[in-house]
DNA sequence: TTTATTACATAAGAATATTATGTATATAAA
DNA sequence: TTTATATACATAATATTCTTATGTAATAAA
């Protein structure tokens, strides 16, 4: 996920919020559409990807449907009940993560 | 640090930051620090923090100054050079995560 | 027909952190 | 006075997450 190494650990949590936001998603899908909403910045890669949705599907935060499209093979995930419950959590993780992110590093403003 | 695997890739740019701030700090005094801004939400581990400052010292990015207070050992801990620098780089890359994590949880402000 | 796109997958290795443990001094509490 | 807590450093084993490289296979475009 590009250069950056502030991305690790994110992955899981951007994942289930599209997952929660669009119903449904395929892994290729997944990785183009973060493409396109951080307009090219933030590249998921394969290698990341896969792996991470496999472990989730073994957690019981997703499950799967296979199907075929145009003769090629399509992995639908979707939040399973557990996982759309996680999803809360981990949104509110990462909401504390960027407010005590944005302390650490702009303690100046409560001072202003 | 914590639970959140978020934090994850950041401890990095967080000492940087408290360093070019307080000019020289020593390690226990870091793990204080950060314990105290953020309210006891983020707590940095020794065994986290000790390996992350000398591999920072070995890539020049930290210089050190050992001194004995209470005759007890202290290593005071600054940034070089070539470490502000780096500094910067950094935190311009936690505003640009920042904001595209904000954007991949919370695309519906973009239609607002 | 070669390249790019779509769509999955895994394996080796790197980076980062957790957990546990160790050393040592100073101070407060039981 | 012994024990616990705080200060201050350190490392080793393990876990997690990711990068990089590689592989399979179909479709579409150049």
């Amino acid at each position: 996920m590009k250069n950056s190494q502030l991305y690790k650990g994110s992955l899981n949590t951007i994942v289930m919020k599209l997952l929660e936001e669009n119903g449904r998603m395929y892994g290729y899908e997944i990785t183009q559409k973060v493409k396109d909403i951080t307009k090219g910045e933030l590249k998921i890669t394969e290698g990341a990807l896969y792996p991470a949705l496999h472990k989730l599907e073994a957690e019981g935060v997703l499950e799967v449907e296979i199907e075929n499209v145009d003769n090629r093979l399509r992995k639908y995930y979707k939040l399973t009940e557990k996982g759309t419950t996680e999803t809360v959590n981990r949104l509110a993780e990462l909401e504390d993560f960027i407010r005590n992110m944005q302390t650490l590093v702009q303690p100046k403003l409560d001072t202003i």
